[in-house]
DNA sequence: GCCGTTTTCGGCCCGACTGTTTTCAGTCG
């Protein structure tokens, strides 16, 4: 089993806790020790081999013991004799939306129902209303709930992607700043944060007149439900599906409220243990002393973060992925790679390919965003299906670029978009990528060969010296394939054996390396591209999206080749220079 | 079950909202 397989099984194994009554304290150390496995970070096998496993914070020796028996022979007894106590049915019911354990524990036994389908039923025939902490209400909800997860699992488990919730989040946020009542307004929760996927939007308020903040809010077309409103709180359903939290708090608590439902969750015990450690408690209402002397001013997040001796941690790193650690040992993030940084826009497709629009059309659109260069980089002629350029139309190309130059002010790069083969060739003679200005190269085809022969491709590929910018190196599709397989760490020690760079690709679709795989590139010293991959003039846009990736794994201005000038940009990537 | 410069016991983040309740448990984020 791998690591990802065992944070599941514990996670399963703290649910059946959670029905057995057991403390909830142990509960949360399997949920814990989950964590620990999803974001540790190197290889699990290398961890368990040299006994270091007792050293990753939040496993201790008994889930090291049952970590290990999971990774030797994928099960262990703990698990095998609570599943035997509990059909997999009732955890299923304990996912349904309004329910949990406690309710899904009580279903079970009163009712003996230990599936969803059987809840479905003994709600329809009106059995539930009976129960004791059950009324018509409950019947009503469970029953919308089973209506709802069933039509979510048919379409990705009912998280979109950031970029869908950004176009749904902006113009609502735009709405709620036109009301005089709201001093200020954000989107926070995980689209704060920058997160791939979206469950759902949080946005926060600050405002002295809630009421008719919340007036404003629920009269905003497209709304299907209200599903809950209180004197702070507003949950709304719009008739997409997508739910949407409002919370609505006095102007004075506003940075310590949009810090809270920012997140993310493990970030926060954290920073709460290093609160109760210098006698602070913080709560969603702010912060306040432990000895009871009263809340504490607080304007901002930054000044948040330096009460807790912190420098201001961004929004994208908040996850308790090392970022806390990194802040200790003197890291002031201030670095960071920004969208203003960047000169040029990097993997660009056009009519050539499989984009939308011309080269004069990409170059204008550029120029109107200010970029100093820009790189065209089609499809080679192996990607047949998305019009791969062959050798005659690549020299057309060149001399379009060379009529359009002289209308435009950017500088528009000759380049190709290079699938790597089956056998870590690259399309295009040699010859030929030696005269271009820029090399991607990306693999599209054959994504399903065994992991061990993809890290040979992979590698064998980076041994050629026009490889310089390995393109949305895993392949994944966000919703609809998961990354390839291949010993990523091995790659990335031959990126950095050949001095490669890693793309960060922009695309919503993709957001491919993603940050954990950023994190282990950045230890080696590698160098990162941050692209479109656009195939129109609006996904010139998309640039946003990649550099928040890239911020989310740490990258820092310098790590990035196309924040530099074009001349020292092009001294690093020419497939030329050797 | 984990953790520790309050270290082998006694903590472990915290509040809003709902539906069922006459004072609160469960769920959610």
């Amino acid at each position: 089993m791998d690591a990802a397989a065992i944070a599941a099984a514990l996670r399963e194994i703290a649910q059946h806790l959670t029905f057995r009554g057991e403390n909830q304290f142990k509960v949360r150390a399997y949920e814990n020790g989950a964590q620990a496995l999803e974001s540790l970070g190197e290889d699990l096998g290398k961890v368990i081999a040299e006994k270091r496993l007792t050293q990753v914070r939040g496993i201790g020796s008994s889930l090291a013991e049952k970590i290990e028996e999971l990774h030797r022979t994928g099960a262990t007894a703990l698990l095998d004799e609570l599943r035997a106590g509990m059909p997999p049915g009732v955890l299923e019911i304990a996912r349904l939306p309004d329910l949990g354990p406690k309710k899904a524990k009580a279903l079970h036994d009163a009712l003996g129902v230990g599936s969803v389908a059987e809840l479905e039923a003994a709600c329809v025939a009106g059995k539930v209303r009976a129960l004791k902490g059950f009324g018509p209400r409950s019947e009503d909800k469970i029953l919308a709930g089973i209506k709802r997860a069933s039509a979510q699992a048919a379409q990705g488990g009912g998280r979109i992607l950031l970029s869908s919730a950004l176009e749904v989040g902006e113009p609502l946020l735009a709405h709620l700043r036109a009301l005089p009542a709201v001093r200020a307004a954000d989107l926070a929760g995980s689209l704060r944060r920058w997160r791939e996927t979206v469950a759902d939007l949080d946005v926060i308020v600050g405002s002295d007149d809630p009421g008719a903040v919340m007036d404003h809010f629920v009269a905003y077309p497209g709304v299907g439900a209200v599903e809950a409103r209180g004197d702070t709180k507003c949950t709304l359903r719009l008739q997409t599906g997508l739910q949407i939290d409002l919370r609505v708090v006095p102007p004075g608590d506003y940075a310590t409220a949009l810090h809270h439902f920012t997140g993310s969750k493990a970030h926060h015990v954290v920073i709460r243990g290093r609160a109760r450690e210098r006698g602070l408690t913080i709560s969603e209402w702010g912060v306040e002393r432990l000895d009871g002397s009263g809340k504490l001013e607080v304007g901002s997040e930054a000044a948040l973060y330096q009460l807790l001796e912190l420098p201001y941690i961004p929004p994208e790193l908040r996850e308790n992925q090392g970022e806390l650690e990194a802040a200790d040992a003197g890291d002031r993030f201030e670095d960071l790679v920004q969208a203003g940084d960047v000169r040029g826009l990097i993997h660009c497709h056009t009519t050539y390919s499989d984009g939308k629009n011309s080269v004069e059309d990409m170059a204008r659109a550029a120029d109107a965003l200010g970029a100093e260069y820009l790189t065209i980089t089609d499809h080679s002629p192996a990607a047949a299906y998305a019009g791969g350029v062959g050798l005659e139309r690549l020299l057309e190309q060149w001399d379009e670029i060379d009529r359009v130059q002289p209308r435009v002010k950017v500088r528009i790069l000759r380049g190709t978009e290079s699938d790597i083969l089956e056998d870590g060739a690259l399309d295009y003679p040699p010859e030929v990528l030696e005269r271009l200005d820029v090399v991607i190269a990306s693999i599209h085809s054959r994504m399903k060969m065994d992991a061990e022969k993809m890290t040979a491709r992979l590698i064998a590929a980076m041994r050629h010296p026009v490889f310089k910018i390995w393109g949305h190196p895993l392949g994944r599709r966000l919703l609809e394939r998961e990354p390839f397989g291949c010993d990523v760490e091995a790659v990335l020690d031959a990126a950095a054996a050949s001095r490669a760079a890693i793309e960060i690709n922009g695309d919503p679709h993709r957001l491919d390396l993603e940050p954990k795989w950023i994190r282990l590139a950045r230890a080696r010293g590698l160098r990162f591209v941050v692209s479109t991959d656009a195939h129109s003039v609006q996904g010139l846009g998309y640039l946003r999206y990649g550099v928040a990736t890239a911020r989310r794994g740490g990258v820092r201005k310098s790590e990035v080749l196309n924040t530099r000038p074009l001349d020292a940009f092009l001294r690093a990537v020419r497939p030329a220079a050797g």
